[in-house]
DNA sequence: AATGAATGAGCCTTCATTCAT
DNA sequence: GATGAATGAAGGCTCATTCAT
């Protein structure tokens, strides 16, 4: 086991579970689900076996905690496969519909359930200091590049009024999944997004719903730029 | 005792000024802001002008002042201008223009600004034991009602998976600038959804996007039934 | 009895033993046993037979029972007995044996045995921001009283160096037997300064040590203007 | 092992630089600035460029450290300029100028201002387990070198109360720019007794006011004698 | 010999709630 | 009918100390 020997040699700042990375996992499902303000400290530190001064020690505040987590978060998003995925796709359609499937790919299938959305979600219903740390190292870079591919699709620029708009009707189809994920369960129970084929199913309805209007609308605008 | 008489006989909203209306409507204010959790009874009666103990005496519990609130919230939805115009379109179509119409018109133009909404909001990014109740009377009878006026666009029943992903979108676009407020507001500061313009340019746009979507969707299925 | 009957139309705002009463007398204990830092808020309310949050209620602060007492502390001083015996002394000698005596029978005669003096030793080992408003209102004024006497027995003003040093070893040697009180009762254990008899002792030393020094600079300073 | 032989023989203050040695002198400081209890060993730590756990590690004990650090104090104090000047003077009277004078440079003029008067400040505001050491170490031969002095003058026994009270009227206004500083820098702003010259100002003030006092004391005493 | 990590006790404060009036 | 006073539980945080290395 050539393997494990060389694991051996590394040096031991991967330690399998030191208290820090515990409580940085803890941290993250107790804000997903209680959000900065109510979570607690001590439901933190009991989930993550560690004491309570552990936060203090590690993170020097609640908050400091917080920060970490969202870095974290944002971090494990940023080498992430929906920007890959996007880059590598050949025509704008293609990688627009890459995008949204990876959104929701994101919110429901990864190891850790829905995360940073939740985060997200309570960082808008009562935003924090951080919240203009995660506008602009998570959501704008995103948003700037959707509303690039939109834009291409379009024949636009960034900045019209349409493409912005055409974004945000994507960005608020997707993201409502997650926001009002509470309510879709019991209004659409037979919805289940955790499940491969039903959130196939959701990404390629977005996916069509948009593109049908987008190509109308760079119809209309080739249309007019002709009468011109 | 004719005085005291007179005084039963008296609808009581004729009280001019009376704390437990006082109470429920600095609740809504400040449960709008900060959420069921984090709003304090304090704060709370503080805005309202009345003592720490009156939540408990009038409404027994913060819950119990919490649920008065959004029954209050809906019976003021109930009766609202949205169903009423729903109601009174001669299309579908135009039915549905009237439904987006509406929800905008509600988040930002009332006198108590997106007071329902926000409240909504923090409730999904943390339900509390009221959320059931929300839904049913609330969420669910609008919901019932945009699924039938797509279904009926569509030519589908309300139970169609194609007329649930619809309405769905319809809801995510517009609820998107609620709930994302805080972010839009930095994303796209030209926005001004306290204008009526800009509100109408916004309800305008997702009407169009999903018309032109459910007009397609509908040759497809009659299509469809023909090639049968 | 008609003084009790009197005594009981009184308005009820003389409750014999109010919580509030009560956490000020036990803060004025504890804070002069332990100076503001040191000093916890449960063992004060637990003294005071009260909860912890009856501090918060009462005075909003642990901080503000503090500005509480010493303000207590100061008025309980302004009238008193010291500035009366003193404007009633016929000649500035027998004003400044008034002034000394009174400090010391404050610092060990009273009921409440040296509180706002071992107060002011903590706040002068270690200020608290409530140091600035003790010294305006309490040491300033009966500093000003001392030099005017001085002065008045020096035939100097009262910003005169030699008054101000003589006015300081006037206070320095008084305000000794509190500072210094634990070493005292170690050093010179038959002292007994909750005696009257001693407390005389010291109180008659301390002044024929200053009226002494005053009366033989009087004569030098008049020596000199003679001399002019 | 010569080396290691040469190490051994070499005195231990050659370290240039151990944690022991930066970690009382920090310590000094902070002890000096806070107390006892209100001081904490991370802040002595941080300032001694030390680690949290060094304190325990070297003085097993926050009391540990502080004991250690009166222990030099004191010894500090031992063979000091003070003791020097005062059994070099060749009258009493000029000893009296010299102790008198040795208090108040210490206490200003030195490297470490104020250092073990402003701890014993301290410890008289709120005495430590320490306090016994240091009265005997440290203030009990100082006080009968003063006493013996000035029963020297007065023609007295050491023990006599005059004596005493003498004493006390010494010590009292010594310490008192020490204790009294921070209330004295804003009541005589003017007063700056980190220069000589005020320091020379106060220190012959008190020298002769007491002195005055003193001859007169003791011309009293010899009457008395004569007249028996 | 020395230290980074971790701990449990305790601090001040705030909260929703209840009690006596 | 309504309120000022009071309460116990809990929250975030800091402290001196110890443990494993």
């Amino acid at each position: 086991m050539p393997g494990a020997a060389l694991k051996k040699t590394l040096p031991p700042q991967s330690d399998p579970d030191p208290t820090r990375a515990k409580l940085i996992s803890a941290a993250g499902e107790v804000f997903a689900e209680s959000g900065f303000q109510s979570a607690t400290v001590r439901e933190i530190c009991q989930r993550a076996g560690a004491n309570v001064a552990a936060v203090n020690y590690h993170f020097r505040d609640k908050l400091g905690l917080y920060t970490e987590v969202l870095r974290e978060s944002i971090s494990a998003n940023q080498g992430a496969i929906v920007q890959e995925a996007v880059t590598t796709a050949k025509t704008p359609e293609e990688a627009l519909r890459h995008f949204i499937a990876g959104i929701l790919r994101r919110m429901y299938g990864d190891d850790r359930p829905g995360w940073n959305f939740r985060i997200m979600a309570h960082e808008m219903a009562q935003p924090t200091p951080a919240l203009g740390h995660v506008i602009n190292e998570v959501l704008r870079p995103r948003y700037d590049q959707l509303r690039g591919i939109i834009g291409e699709i379009l024949h636009l620029s960034t900045d019209h009024p349409t493409t912005r708009l055409c974004a945000h009707s994507v960005i608020g189809q997707a993201v409502h999944y997650v926001h009002g994920y509470p309510v879709i369960a019991i209004l659409w129970p037979d919805l289940k997004l955790n499940q491969l084929k039903d959130r196939e199913l959701v990404a390629n309805h977005i996916s069509d719903f948009t593109l049908r209007n987008l190509r109308a609308l760079a119809r209309q605008s080739k249309r007019k730029e002709k009468s011109k």
